[in-house]
RNA sequence: AGGGCUAUCGCCAAGCGGUAAGGCACAGCACUUUGACUGCUGCAUUCGCUGGUUCGAAUCCAGCUAGCCCUG
């Protein structure tokens, strides 16, 4: 008997060769798109946008057909609200700068899909993510480094369990993107130029400080003042959600030469400005950490570690505190080490682990 | 009330008789499957106002206006 296993279907390339290459693999594949934020309204917002708009579920019901694979639309709405939305805005009002994907992974792509997928019967559920899974000489699991360096997701999964990770298939990681859009080309699928998505899905038009005023309500944070971190008022801001540690543009502040945002003090609500110098930091300081490719931490180790999806990696070694936190002691500087954003660690092509920069 | 100084893009600032540098800010675009960073492009037919001199003035002259400083 075949294993059963439910592709997340996006409605874009990657998911929809994913089904595709799992179908031939022998697979027993299920298609299913998960229903997280939209409102009728906004459909038509994201008619090429999204990792997970509406248009996804046509996009991705004309690829289960064309496939021939049952198709299913599952609400997780109320999942995605208090996990990622809630966490995005609360983020926010604590002066951190969230990363949404990495919570929506983690805790409703995975801890959601695969509670309900596993209650239909299947095996495994399956993205379109790239990055491989492997199992460990040690018997642990671990995410691994897409074939491609160009196109490598694994920054965004660090926070799969190792319960998730045992449950999960993602066929796309052994190829190419471009070698991805000819398979879909190849096999017919009606998506294969769909345009890849970016931005944070449920903030359509990126205005995401719009956003936290309507969520937030009465506690949207008020505007404040820019200081130095002498103290100085340069100015006043738009209220703390406004920005991030390491932004320039939108200040508006004409001080002859370019400034950065270095801290955020919600607790005084005032915004600090400096050099780009004061923005570099050996030392990030993290915690809710989640162990992948070793179990614990047990000495100072030394690994590649990503500040930020787009950061190429530096070194630095590890030191676990008494507290269960871990800090990172970089071997070159790092820029804008933001609270709230994830610090991955690597090594090799296997992600050791990740977690949330405190500091 | 007298004397001096200064008035050029939102901020700062070049220019010194030959037809408005630059920086910051701002906007758009690119990059980006989180927020940032970064890059590219754009951004004063006009130099406080009014006259005058000159082939030609932001640049010289006069008056006016405003701000700053000093003296009573």
């Amino acid at each position: 008997m075949n294993k059963k296993v439910v592709v997340g279907m996006s409605g874009g390339v990657d998911s929809s060769v994913a089904a595709w290459l799992l179908k031939e693999q022998g697979y027993d594949v299920i298609g299913v798109t998960m229903q997280i934020w939209q409102d009728e309204e906004q459909q038509q917002l994201e008619e090429n946008g999204g990792c997970c708009g509406l248009s996804a579920v046509d996009d991705a019901r004309r690829v289960a057909e064309k496939l021939d694979i049952p198709y299913y639309v599952m609400n997780f709405k109320q999942e995605f609200k208090c996990h990622v939305m809630d966490y995005f805005v609360e983020e926010y009002l604590q002066g951190h700068t969230p990363n949404p994907c990495i919570a929506c992974n983690r805790y409703v792509k995975w801890e959601a899909l695969l509670k309900r997928s596993l209650e239909i019967g299947a095996d495994y559920i399956a993205t379109g993510h790239y990055a491989r899974i492997d199992k460990l000489p040690n018997g642990r699991f671990a995410i691994r480094n897409s074939v491609t360096a160009a196109k490598d997701q694994t920054y965004a999964l660090y926070n799969l369990t190792q319960e998730q990770l045992a449950h999960t298939l993602m066929p796309v990681g052994e190829f190419p993107k471009d070698e991805i859009r000819r398979m879909a080309e190849a096999a017919g699928l009606p998506v294969a130029h769909k345009p890849d998505s970016q931005e944070i899905c449920f903030v359509p038009d990126n205005d995401y400080a719009s956003f936290i005023e309507r969520q937030a309500g009465e506690r949207v944070p008020r505007p404040g003042n820019f200081v130095t971190k002498e103290g100085k008022v340069l100015g006043q801001h738009k209220g703390i959600t406004h920005y991030t540690i390491g932004q320039r543009r939108g200040l508006n502040l004409p001080m002859g030469n370019r400034v950065f945002v270095t801290q955020i003090r919600p607790d005084t609500n005032e915004v600090v400005i400096g050099e780009n110098e004061d923005i570099f930091t050996s030392e990030v300081l993290c915690d809710r950490v989640n162990y992948m490719a070793v179990e614990d931490l047990t000495e100072p180790r030394r690994v590649l570690a990503k500040i930020r999806y787009n950061h190429r990696g530096d070194y630095c070694t590890l030191h676990k505190q008494p507290d269960g936190r871990v800090l990172c002691v970089f071997e070159e500087k790092v820029r804008a080490a933001t609270p709230g954003q994830a610090v991955v660690f690597y090594e090799g092509e296997y992600v050791l682990g990740g977690g949330t920069i405190v500091k």
